[in-house]
This record gives structure tokens, sequence and C-alpha cells, in this order.
DNA sequence: TTTTTTATTAAACATTTGTTTAATTCAATT
DNA sequence: AATTGAATTAAACAAATGTTTAATAAAAAA
């Protein structure tokens, strides 16, 4: 499925998603890209036929490393409940740490490119061991009996919203940049431990 | 401190806003504007100066819009704690139900404009009522003793983002955007409910 | 080596975009 | 009614932008 790209192509795409991350689609133009990744305008036509193709291109290998991170912890057929939601938040915390424009361009970018890319989520969260193990739980008296998208929809939120609103974050508390990551790296184990309070009776 | 606008400002105003939040800066033309508010291209500039000045107004004013409905709510002096939680729910999901492009552009554009929007936060949160609240609470060894700061996120984090990440929860469920709704409508109840049981002892 | 294919380049092209100009219409004031 | 200033308009301008062309260089195949 994967095509093998030659190391021109790399270096647009790694130029190409540089930007279209930090800046978004409209705001970046075909010579940013040129000039970021040292090549010759043409040639990214020459490769990638337009910008749109290039775009939808590393869009769709993005959602996709962001979503099947995701998934592969949630269908782990061995670990618990409790320890899915510990390695999901460590696991993704890092990962957006690392890439922090990452949630903003997959959300807002996302609106545009509607259900084509969306077709990846078809039952692989939803009918997720995860979402099984929390039924479980329901069914055993343990936990609340709530529509799982409540559960999967809080683990989220509680992961991604802060790193989008970091800006008012930083802000209200005065933070740098390194004491925010802080604050998320706090969250690691805070996290785990509110998704057990919230669904527990 | 408000300025008085004219009709033809107002219309120009209207559809601007209108097209930033659907489409962000850059994505949005002059052109776009004026056809929209059905006024001449040149209005645009005779008015407004610049696309730049038009779009810092309107960001200026919806950014001040969006938070000042929460720090009212935060700085009531009569009700409590937990009437807070559930007016802040039940106010912001009929906000962003209203308008749902609003959280993506704040978020969105917000990073771009950095200090200057976001000014209006200085100690209007942190130091708010509910803060102050949620402090007592912790004295008193009824609530957690965690930084407010992630109690405040945690709020907001489950308001807002199920909006931002609406395009995936719809294709997860297979909603459509009236069930969607209905999902946000139910989680006004419980949004107040899990936030106490996160912070309690 | 010669030929053929592929990769790279500078320049050009056609649109689009934000903004300005200069002329005209409208409203208010004298 | 005449004059003044503001509001509106069509047209033009310059710069930016996505894409293509035609020529050259490099690599692979014959």
């Amino acid at each position: 499925m994967k095509k093998e790209y030659s190391e021109t192509e790399i270096k647009i795409k790694t130029a190409a998603k540089s930007l279209f991350l930090r800046k978004g689609y409209s705001a970046t133009t075909t010579r940013d890209i040129s000039k970021e990744s040292d090549i010759n305008l043409a040639l990214l036509n020459y490769y990638f036929t337009s910008k749109k193709k290039l775009f939808e291109i590393i869009m769709l290998e993005t959602f996709y490393d962001f979503i099947s991170k995701m998934v592969e912890v949630y269908n782990d057929e061995k670990s618990t409940l409790e320890e899915k939601l510990k390695l999901t938040s460590s696991k993704y915390i890092d990962m957006i740490i690392a890439e922090p424009h990452l949630p903003t361009f997959v959300v807002n970018e996302l609106k545009n490119n509607p259900s084509s890319i969306l077709k990846i989520l078809k039952g692989q969260i939803m009918e997720s061991k995860l979402v099984d193990q929390y039924n479980e739980g329901v069914k055993k008296g343990v936990y609340k009996k709530i529509d799982p998208i409540h559960f999967v929809t809080n683990i989220l939120s509680l992961i991604v919203f802060p790193f989008i609103s970091s800006p008012i974050i930083i802000k209200m508390k005065k933070f740098n940049r390194k004491e925010f990551n802080g604050m998320m790296h706090e969250r690691k184990k805070l996290i785990p431990q509110w998704i057990l309070q919230m669904i527990k009776k």
C-alpha cells in the first residue's frame, strides 16, 4: 500500500508537512515549500501534480498516524482498561509535545476534508477492546451506564484540548513552553485517575 | 470604548465574521466578503483600511464574547461552585451549537495573534470566584489538592473539545448533526457531575 | 559510446488577490 | 439652488500564486 518515495520527494514532503502543520493549507505557498525543502519550484508539480494533491497525501498520512496510535492501544488484548488509559495518555502527550501543531492541524483541516479521510475510523474505536471492557464494567455494575461515546470523547478531550488551547493556558498561568509541557506531563498520571472516577459508580 | 458602526460597516463585518469563522483568515478573500455582504469591494478598504485590520477587529470581538461569557459566570458572587459548573456547561454548549465554527476559529487563529488579544484573560479566570471556591474546598479537605489550572482546563476541555472533534465523533457514531447536538445537550448535565467526581476526595 | 529516459532548472503564463485611483452619486449644509 | 463632504462605484495596478513550458543536465539502457 505504501509508496516508495525518492529523496527529492521526501524532501518536499517533509518541508510541506512542517509548513502545513504550522500555517495550514491556505497560508502555505508552493514557493514556501520549494524554499524550505531547497528544491526547484517546478518539482513540486512534477512529483505531486498539484499543491492540493500533495496536501491530501500529507493529511492522510498524518491523520492515520494520529489515529493508529490510539487504535493500537485500544485494541490490545492483554492490558486492562486502566492500563490502556495510562498508555494512551502517556503516548499521546509525548507525541503532541514532540509536534505541538499536530492537533490544531488535524481538527482544523478536517472539517474541509470530510468523509474520505475519516474512513480510517470506521469501527476501529467504537468497537475496540477498550469499549468492550467499559461495557463489561457496566454489566458488572461497577461502571455507570452512559453511552460509551462520552467515555471515548472524554479521554481525547482531556488529553488533546489543553494543547489546542495552550496559548490561553500559557497566558493565564504566565507559563513558558517548558512549564506548560511540565503541566502536560503531570496530566499523564492524572487523566487516567480522573477518567476512572468519572465512570465509577 | 465601543465604536458606533454604520449600516454598511455592519454588513461588511457580519459577512466577514461568517466567512472568517467558516474558512479562516487566509482562505477568505476580500472579494468573498464583498460578495457575501453585497457591498462594493473598495468599501472594505474605505471603512476598514485592510483585510488584516478588519480581521483583527472581528477576532478581538469574537474572542471577547467567547471569554466574557465564562468570566461572568465564574465571578458570580451568589452561586455555588456546582451551580457555576452547571451554568457554564449549559451556556457554552448552547452558544457553540448556535455557532459551531466558533471554537475552531478561536483556537486556530489564536496561535497567530498571540499576546495582544490574550490580554483580556489577565487574572480574570485564575483569580475568579470559582477558583476561590475550589481552593476553599481544598482547604476544607473535601477537594483534592491539585493546581487549579487543571480544574479550569478540564471544564473547558469537556465542553469545547467535542465540538472541535465533531467530524470524528459524527463519523464514529454515524450521527447526523441533530444527533450530535443531542449528545452535547446530554453533556450539559453530565459535565458538572464528572468535574465534581474528579475533584472530590 | 550512443540513445533514451528521467530529473532539474529558469522563465513564463494565466489567475487571483489586496489595494488604490479617479470618477460619480448621494446627502447634508449653506 | 448651489456647495461641500461623504459614500459608492467601476476600473486599474502591482504583487503573489499555482502551474506549465521548453531547455538543459544527469542517469540509465541500448
